[in-house]
DNA sequence: GTCGCCAATTTATTATGATAAATTTTGCCC
DNA sequence: GGGCAAAATTTATCATAATAAATTGGCGAC
């Protein structure tokens, strides 16, 4: 297998003829990654220990420490101490890799549009993929999480709650996905939403007509999936769509979101 | 301002009752994430020196290397030796958010089908942008990347080449997006097809058709782009991404990728 | 015999200090 | 003034030691 991780160290077209010289920490994560596609290991699966990788590479503690801080940032393994412990592969986590993704948008000047512009055609393309292959069990989630927003909000913080679990309906959706793309960045334009939810205030104004058609939007996309017809949901899907950009975009023009932490925890305004 | 960075280190929900207790490194790099945004600190700026960093977070040496090893494995930092020396706030490079995203996906087997699903949407969607503010500026660069493939390739290492430049086509019209989002996924969608041009044989055997009418389709494009008409460009790249689908189908069902490297490079298999 | 607690071992984590490498700045000489 | 060389500054690496965390295994009580 001659599979290899992408490599992530600094790059090697510098203004200067600056040749590439990784540093150490940055050589070392690399051979670790080869090793564990040499290897054909696979998340569960134990990286030598600490004083052995120190052997392997010759490298100090700092370094071979400095290295496997890399692998952990990248999600790609975990350590655990005690006995039995090291470092461990894992399957990276979404939400790290969400996480990843929105520092990359930092600075880029994200706007509600930006983000609707994309969901109004990934988000009818996946409801007529998922059509093909939920179940009950599927369906039954979905609308468990819809009983949250069933009804008109009492409160203010209601209201928030209701927006909230609206957007989880899209997200369970996403991973109900066959396709693990498709249910990454359906995801992923989620969690921007959820984000500016809980850090801004976008959805501070009540906004009853949002819920109601959102209600109704949802409640007709099960119908359809349930029936198996993959092109009335993919149809519903783009009006709920192209209905939420309309109210959305009367919201707030900008984005200002912050930087996302690595271990899922979200940092209230 | 009170944006703050993602955070990344462990996740807070484990199988025990085992609290969220982020590790030293994790708390400090997030702590330096905050004073970032804090500052309201842009690309370029430099962070305090190690010195600095040591007495204002009363952390080790280790441990502030760990923390910035962190920032600078996230992309949002690079540092330099010298005078004047230390790390620097960058503006996250694509290469290296798409080996970030590219490591997700190892282990999630992509298939051929589950890249072209999302840019058979995508990209007629990008089409349409672009339309709406493109130049002849941007136009000339599209077409000086046409002439590399707008002749049946003499030798198989041509045919390559050719394939590689086609990609690079999409490649262009996703930086030249307004919509950052927009711009990154097209972007990230044709790396991975790259990847696996170069690193897995895909591309292997000999395809006329597929170089004959992309670079037919690839003409139309821009013709309706030049004339200003969204739909039209919509509706060719559409036809593109339909015709490209199916030739592609057949080649393989499976993409057994590799991790990306960080800095951009890429390795042969 | 089983359950729960305590101690010992293994491991990561943090800390400190010293040396090396790299780059920029400065100053000198031509 | 231009170019070369030495010096200063800063990160990078290494080495060593002490501390904290977690699991295992054994011991005792029930």
């Amino acid at each position: 297998m001659s599979a290899v991780f992408t490599r992530l160290d600094k790059s090697g077209a510098d203004s200067k003829s600056r040749r590439a010289v990784p540093n150490r920490p940055s050589v070392v994560s690399e051979a670790i990654k080869i090793m564990m596609t040499d290897k054909g290991m696979m998340p569960g699966d134990r990286l030598p220990q600490e004083p052995d990788l120190i052997r392997a590479f010759s490298a100090s503690k700092g370094t071979i420490r400095e290295a496997l801080k890399m692998l952990e940032t990248q999600g790609l393994i975990q350590t655990r101490t005690g006995p039995g412990g090291g470092a461990f592969i894992t399957d990276i986590p979404t939400d790290h890799a969400n996480a990843l993704m929105s520092n990359y948008f930092f600075f880029k000047n994200l706007s509600i549009g930006d983000i609707y512009e994309i969901r109004q055609v990934l988000e009818p393309e996946l409801a007529a993929e998922l059509t093909k292959h939920l179940g009950e069990k599927e369906f039954a989630v979905l609308e468990s999480t819809m009983v949250a927003y069933d009804h008109p909000p009492a409160t203010i913080k209601e209201e928030q709650r209701q927006r909230i679990a609206e957007l989880e309906f899209h997200e369970r959706l996403a991973e109900f996905s066959a396709n693990p793309l498709l249910a990454f960045m359906c995801g992923f334009l989620v969690s921007l939403l959820k984000d500016l939810a809980v850090c801004r205030r976008i959805y501070r104004n009540p906004n009853p007509e949002l819920r109601e058609r959102g209600y109704s939007y949802q409640g007709q996309l099960i119908e359809a999936m349930r029936a198996g017809d993959p092109e009335a949901a993919r149809s519903i899907m783009k009006a709920h769509m192209v209905a939420a950009r309309r109210l959305m975009a009367k919201q707030e023009a900008i984005v200002n979101r912050g930087f996302l932490s690595l271990n899922g925890k979200k940092r209230g305004a």
